[in-house]
DNA sequence: TTGAAAGCGCTAACAA
DNA sequence: TTGTTAGCGCTTTCAA
């Protein structure tokens, strides 16, 4: 009861045309007459025939797969930027092969879908060791990190002005009055973190502070609130933290909320980074700096779909303007 | 400087074998002798050789491609599922090719997808059309279709126990001495939205009940804080509500408390569905019924493989248990 | 266990 | 514009 495998071959005798005839009907620009394609066409529904990609995609080297590397999707940012990718490179007749990783296996995978032929790879939250950057430059195949950075030749970029952002986060703090101002960090080795406290402590020190205190979240919730009690666990206490991202921050709010029973922000002020969805749902309503995800989105395919065209893989790096969204977890300057 | 593309042709040459026996090498449980086998690897890791899946996937048959429709992303409980069915899959050599699909515009992605040559396709917040499950019917690759039923031969599905699971809601909020118990709607035309309003009625008939009120949400944030506007904007407002998933339950918390300034549960109890992380969540601490999505992970992969592997596709329906999780969004019975 | 040979379904020269 | 031809890189008979 399966597959009766319907192939050009098959179109073209029916339409008695050449197998050529029926493969140049399916590549938009060939050249075909009307007459020709009709027939094709018509044989081929007939047959209910649908070209092959695979086949397609080894003889024209043209695969029109696009690897998307993650590491997770818990935090709302990465779903965001999946979608839009995806239905942005489908609109341009690409497609996303989805790779999860792990830290540590992100080599392994990257042999895995190399293997697939993907014509470009995007990295969201996830890091590529320079070994592997190189493998990926040799065979022509673009990088694109997206919010992340690495110093690797021909690995391209897309990120938010995170130094930017952490200096707008400070200032509005110290506009704020606040005195004792902590960072929660979230992977320190992540050049996203990096910048970010990078910039914070920039813009404290404009104004004559420093950082009050300090802990790591590694970016997830859990190491989040672990973070926000060891800094709560000390005599003297923060009147305000700067949260590396917005997905710690909501498990920081619980935290402070619910186990130390603090009020947001009359005891202490809170902001977060990335303006995910949930930053403004207002069990939160989270000052955050919004990293404009549409704007990441456009770089991000731009740069691929440039490369991929133009088979030429040259280092670029896109740097999305940040912007302070003022919402009620912290207390406003006067 | 780039591509100088690795054959098995050019691993047969360097390591004086045949291509066949280069072949055999990358074909776990082919016949191959270990002297063979050992030339062949050196050779191939000289020249740094990665077998070429799509040319192997033609051939065989078996791209181990798997394609994954989805609807939306920014229900959390999409990317979980996501996330744990391709790592799975990813475990079992097998990988996602992701597909967002616009409502409409469902078949026309699915033939897209069909020139993949994938060999499963699993369907989140998708529907398909019959005229296409028959088509994928024809050509043997098994559908599943995750939190979503239809009543078409051949397709596969993964569901929550629905019909409980609003059963469930409906005597605990009875029990909770709620008296005007309304519900909220997603898409109407969903097998989930049906089922889980369906055993809320029959929960309510059999205390006696009759659902009080009622409006449609769509499933998405914007449409669920009309639905709550539309039920207090009557006359005799409802004290407790269900609504059909957790996703649309935050946004209408936010409508209560924010633009109504009702109390939760003091005011008007709010009952979700799916127990999304967000749900634990202490600005909202949600009771909710959560569909395990491990167990429907487990599900999906295994109904999929198993198909996949014996070649046979007969349709199953996987029903997983629902359970209610209580936590403060709601008034406790006495 | 090995190698030779025959394609998988298609695109892309090349001539006609 | 059309058909013929030669592969893309691989798996899989089939004989040896």
């Amino acid at each position: 009861m399966t597959k009766p495998i319907v192939t050009s071959g098959d179109v073209a005798r029916r339409a008695k045309v050449s197998q050529s005839a029926v493969s140049r009907t399916f590549t938009p620009g060939a050249s075909v007459s009307a007459k020709t394609r009709d027939k094709v066409l018509k044989a081929a529904a007939e047959l209910g025939y649908r070209p092959n990609a695979l086949a397609r995609a080894m003889i024209s080297g043209r695969s029109r797969l696009i690897a998307m590397m993650v590491a997770y999707l818990d935090n709302q940012f990465y779903p965001i930027v999946l979608e839009k990718i995806s239905r942005a490179l489908q609109e341009r007749g690409y497609h996303i092969l989805l790779f999860m990783t792990d830290p540590g296996r992100q080599d392994q995978v990257v042999q895995q879908l190399l293997q697939y032929q993907v014509q470009g790879i995007v990295m969201a939250s996830a890091t590529l060791s320079s070994t592997l950057a190189r493998e990926c430059a040799q065979t022509g195949i673009p990088v694109v990190m997206v919010n992340r950075y690495v110093a690797i030749p021909h690995a391209s970029s897309v990120t938010s002005d995170n130094i930017e952002g952490g200096r707008l986060v400070a200032k509005f703090l110290v506009d704020g009055s606040h005195e004792r101002i902590a960072f929660i960090a979230g992977d320190e080795d992540s050049s996203t973190n990096r910048d970010r406290e990078a910039g914070f402590y920039k813009g404290l020190a404009e104004h004559g502070l420093t950082v009050w205190d300090r802990a790591v979240g590694g970016y997830s919730f859990d190491g989040a609130a672990q973070a926000a009690r060891e800094l709560f666990a000390k005599r003297e206490k923060p009147d305000a933290i700067f949260v590396a991202n917005d997905h710690m921050a909501f498990s920081v709010m619980d935290v402070l909320r619910t186990e130390l029973k603090l009020a947001i922000p009359g005891d202490v002020s809170i902001v977060g980074y990335d303006d995910v969805p949930e930053a403004a749902w207002t069990g939160y309503d989270l000052t955050t700096v919004s990293q404009s995800s549409d704007a990441m989105i456009d770089a991000t395919v731009t740069i691929l779909i440039e490369q991929i065209e133009k088979r030429q893989v040259k280092k670029r790096a896109a740097v999305i303007p940040a912007e302070l969204i003022v919402r009620s977890s912290a207390r406003l300057p006067k």
